[in-house]
DNA sequence: CCTTAGCACTCGTTACAGCAGAGTGCTAAT
DNA sequence: ATTAGCACTCTGCTGTAACGAGTGCTAAGG
């Protein structure tokens, strides 16, 4: 739907100001705030003809407007400008990650946490995950005499644990010799490459079984296109005024708890180097439906990568959102470059 | 401080009505809801004596009376009687756990929710930790060139990684044979007697950052005699009526973050196979002091352990907590017990 | 034909008074 | 020592009135 100028300029003031009063916005005092050439009687007209193209609402009557979620995504789409961080800005964030160990758990959390106290929301970090996951090396460890911890390291970087219970006995040095040799045999290989049929197991089982666990912790990283991310600054959110009444906050509480945020994340419509923005009830599930998220792909097109991003309520700074979840993504890309090397 | 017979169950009938109806509880009610052989007179006059002795409070002149936290530490300690699980609440838990994989991370897990729910509000669970952490199994994989990932198994079963950065270059496979010969020389050991300087570093310091690693990963493991704590059901504390504005309720969620939620358990007070409550104001942290925690250790004396607790608002069924608790503690204990075998 | 002044009307918000209900504290009688 | 009785206090609710912000419509003006 096009918007005449006149039209459009108004829309993105109602937005604007809706965003940081929280309170609908008047005809009256839409034309004092911006100077425009205009009566409240004329923006009157073009409000209710916004609201007519369904834009804009009115809680009652007489209220002010506020945009509904197709104005905020005309807004998004074809309104707001995106404006680079200052060099200010951009200096004070790097400056953290300058300062900050040279650690890849580290970065997730202090991106995040850089990412909430800027834009005064919830921000959302997932650890860089490979599209290709494959296995770097498993370690073995006794832990009774019929039971082991599996150790799995995948070439990123990521370390998989998990417990295994043995039909039979098995020392040790079984278990580390074993390990050798699946390192040495299947060190580089993908969860497909590994054998699902063992020819031969001396051991009565325990090989089958390790290689079969090592191939489903493969699998599982790989399916995890998006890990539970890391968030930060729920409080801070909870704060707008949206979220005020107990059943409200309740609700957002809900949005916000790492399992249910996984499955809400739609990743694998954000490409790398884009940034997309979900608005209330584009989202499917119940409870983002008056949220919006803000989401950008850190990290290389081939190797590994994640989502970082901003959840709020629909009622939302997206300029300000966008550019700063654009320039957190792009740092962490840089620095994960320097981590894994070049590509891999 | 003594309390007469009569005035003692006065005080408990006060808590026990207080902690389900959550409004000030009235002379006339109390009368009529319990069946004193008194007058509502006798016992307005017995509840001002109480609330001269301080184990009562007033909201205002014409209100009933609440239990202020002397009211509650003298009903927790003196006048409720804990009983155990019936035989079908034992069940219904135990069913659960007899249902989940055998897996450690799984059981603290069930364990916080299984508690949580059976008590309304939010329950905490740490990781099992040894009094005595030792090294288990090292594991170095290379990253980049002059980087890798140190994985560190502790006789805990608990897996430790860190990212390394080496003065010079080094192959996975000089890795890998420093890894096995500290394996051989460490193995078993603590982090005291890991050597602290080396006579000679045929690495070009590779080794010394090693070591001086893996000790230091030790002593993380033992310093932190508490884990961060696994929670869950914090939405359904915060649906009791004492969190009900959304500051009470912003307050509460911050006394909930993990972080701060391992430094406000007074670890070293609860022993085990007791169950300690820490009622309001005896907690030191500022937003702990409208809640209490009923927590318990689970684990044998020697071997791992950890905290099970309950956290909730001051009215509390306290004795309703102290029995989950201590039931789910024995159950962890002895899960644990299998698990790692008998003591270490 | 677009713009604007004017005006009646609509609702939410706030303030206030009045009232009912729950409960206390005291006094005097048992 | 207990209790009936009663005055008193405070909260919470309800209804009313006034206010203010804002709309929608109409009619006049460029």
């Amino acid at each position: 739907m096009a918007l005449s100028d006149r039209r459009a300029r108004i829309l993105a003031f109602v937005v604007d100001d809706y965003v940081d009063s929280a309170t609908p916005v008047g005809s009256a005092s839409l034309v004092q705030r911006h100077g425009l050439g205009l009566s409240s009687a004329t923006v009157r007209n073009e409000m209710a003809a916004l609201e007519g193209q369904g834009m804009l609402t009115h809680p009652h009557t007489s209220a002010g407007r506020i945009p509904s979620n197709p104005g905020y995504r005309y807004y998004v789409s074809s309104l707001m400008e995106e404006q680079a961080l200052t060099r200010d800005e951009q200096m004070t964030i790097l400056h953290q990650f300058r300062q900050s160990a040279r650690d890849l758990e580290n970065w997730i959390g202090l991106a995040a946490s850089v990412l909430a106290n800027a834009v005064g929301n919830m921000a959302l970090v997932t650890e860089p995950r490979l599209k290709q996951v494959r296995l770097k090396q498993v370690q073995l460890v006794e832990l009774a005499e019929t039971s082991a911890l599996l150790v799995v390291v995948t070439n990123d970087a990521a370390v998989h644990q998990r417990t295994l219970e043995f039909p039979v006995a098995v020392t040790q040095e079984r278990l580390s010799r074993l390990a050798n040799r699946l390192n040495e045999q299947f060190g580089g290989k993908l969860a497909s490459e590994l054998p699902s049929e063992l020819a031969d197991d001396a051991l009565g089982g325990v090989e089958g079984l390790v290689i079969a666990t090592v191939a489903d912790e493969l699998l599982k990283a790989q399916r995890a296109a998006v890990e539970t991310p890391v968030t930060e600054g729920v409080r801070q959110m909870l704060r707008q005024p949206e979220f005020e009444g107990a059943d409200s906050m309740l609700d957002a509480l809900e949005a916000v708890e790492e399992r249910k945020l996984r499955s809400a994340i739609p990743a694998d419509d954000v490409a790398a180097g884009s940034v997309a923005v979900v608005i209330g009830d584009e989202n499917k599930e119940g409870p983002y439906t008056n949220m919006s998220f803000v989401l950008g792909r850190y990290g290389s097109d081939v190797g590994a990568g994640g989502i970082v991003g901003v959840l709020g309520p629909t009622r939302m700074g997206y300029s300000d959102a966008v550019s700063h979840v654009r320039y957190v993504s792009d740092v962490l890309t840089e620095l994960l470059r320097e981590f894994y090397g070049e590509v891999e």
